[in-house]
RNA sequence: GUGAGUGUAGCUCAGUUGGCAGAGCACCGGAUUGUGGCUCCGGUGGUCGAGGGUUCAAAUCCCUUCACUCACCCCA
């Protein structure tokens, strides 16, 4: 076998295939109940779309980033990258349909691949699918809330024990105090620091507050709760209050920081511990800089994506594992038998019933065993002499029970056993 | 990019001090001419991940390499 998939790219069946449509159903249903919209937009972008808000010197931008090049044909055009996340390319339609001037108060939902290229593990793949909701022109706690609130409702639905962590990282007003307090910090017990912590004071110092390593030690740094000013606290409490009462299971980490740098204020992950190391399977939290920052007019944003993979991987195989056996399979045994076989199958199909055809080619014993083993209720047999009498033999696979059944009454006798 | 583990039939895995490549499951057929499941019998299916070396002889020992898995990094 040559012709394999790339690394880090799945192929799913059967049941695994089912999962994620549940998941994604799910997501759908709920995001429909909140009343929002859908957007679609492409797998490509520019690259600087993704450098400008995810920050150049983010992992995702750096080393993530699936380039396309086309360098002969597509030279005038600009650099290309495939999507390694939904809000830039969804800020960028907003933008460009003109809604941050004539509209800007937007709720949209997406659901999509996202591209990374990583080193693959559990839960992780450089193809990935990301359903994710993005509320512009609302800068109140409220509409963080009702993110979180959301998803709880989301994860109920799927029967999911998670985690809800929530932080907030303060503003541009109180930020940068913070960030100077972690940088003393860091520098202060730079000795002591992990290779990866001095490589992290250097490019992302908020990163030092989830170290592995050494956990103990970065519990001992300054936490950006400390440092809100007045209306981030403000706005930290509400959401948390909001929540509360809303009946969402959280817990305030106050070392829980984002890997993209446009986050400010409200920041929260669910985690779930059935998924393997990596286990936040849906991540979020406010960006009010971004839109502006990406060339529109300002206006607050705020969203989350859920990670359906990992979702998948965290509810459990027998809610998906039944996946709609057919109510029944047809067997024509002989060449004139065919025809009357797909007319019988249109007419019950038609009726809403969900009918498999068998191959022809084989003998009736494969045949019905390969009907009772796709989980069919009924096998509908016909051959030359019912062709004749005008009937089917109706086998209940079951209760292992036949009798003859005039062609009309089919469709009727199927709905019935199906109750 | 770093580290560890694993590669033998479609799947899960045995394979002894180096000596004819195996089992269970799955699939196909028969026992039963047009009647499934259970049972019995039979069959298809292999570049032992790949390349090289040692040896009369390598799935087994040595070297190289590739893939997969998990973890780090990072993140959904």
């Amino acid at each position: 076998m040559k012709l394999t998939r790339l690394r880090g790219f799945q192929d799913y069946l059967g049941a695994d295939a089912r999962a994620l449509s549940m998941v994604e159903d799910c997501a759908r249903t709920v995001a429909y109940r909140h009343a929002l919209n859908e957007i679609r937009i492409p797998t490509l972008e520019r690259i600087e779309l993704y450098e400008r808000s995810s920050g150049e010197t983010s992992d995702i931008v750096q080393k993530q980033l699936y380039r396309v090049p086309r360098a002969a044909e597509a030279a005038g055009e600009g650099d290309q990258a495939l999507r390694p996340e939904g809000t830039p390319g969804v800020i960028r339609a907003y933008i460009e349909a003109g809604l941050d001037r004539s509209d800007p108060e937007q709720r949209f939902f997406y659901c999509g691949s996202m591209y990374r290229y990583e080193r693959p593990q559990k839960g992780r793949l450089r193809q990935f699918n990301q359903f994710g909701v993005e509320i512009f022109g609302r800068a109140d706690a409220a509409s963080d809330a009702e993110l979180i609130i959301m998803i709880d409702e989301f994860r109920r639905a799927l029967g999911l024990e998670v985690t809800f962590e929530v932080n907030s990282l303060g503003d541009a007003a109180c930020r940068p105090a913070f960030r100077a307090a972690l940088l003393e910090w860091g520098r202060t017990h730079y000795a002591e620091l992990c290779d990866d912590c001095h490589q992290r004071l250097e490019r992302n110092p908020l990163r030092l507050l989830d170290c592995k390593t050494d956990a103990v030690l970065a519990r001992t740094a300054p936490h950006s709760l400390d440092y809100l000013c007045d209306p981030c606290r403000g706005h930290f409490a509400t959401v948390e209050r909001l929540i509360k009462i809303a009946d969402v299971p959280y817990v305030v980490n106050p070392q829980l920081v984002r890997g993209l740098d446009y986050y400010n204020r409200t920041t929260f992950e669910v985690t779930s511990s059935a998924v393997g190391a990596q286990s936040a399977i849906v991540a979020g939290g406010r960006y009010d800089g971004l839109v502006e920052a990406l060339g529109g007019a300002a206006a607050p944003g705020t969203g989350f994506a859920i990670g359906i993979e990992r979702t998948a991987l965290a509810i459990s195989a027998d809610r998906y594992a039944t996946g709609g056996a057919p109510d029944a399979a047809i067997i024509a045994i002989g060449d004139a038998a065919v025809a009357g076989a797909i007319a019988l199958a249109r007419e019950l199909r038609a009726s809403g019933l969900r009918i498999e055809l068998l191959s022809p080619e084989r003998g009736l014993k494969a045949l019905l065993r390969r009907a009772d083993r796709g989980g069919a209720r009924h096998a509908l047999i016909i051959g030359e002499n019912e062709l004749a009498a005008g009937v089917v033999q109706m086998r209940d696979l079951r209760a292992s029970t036949q009798n003859t059944v005039a062609r009309g009454e089919v469709a009727a006798a199927l709905a019935a056993a199906r109750g």
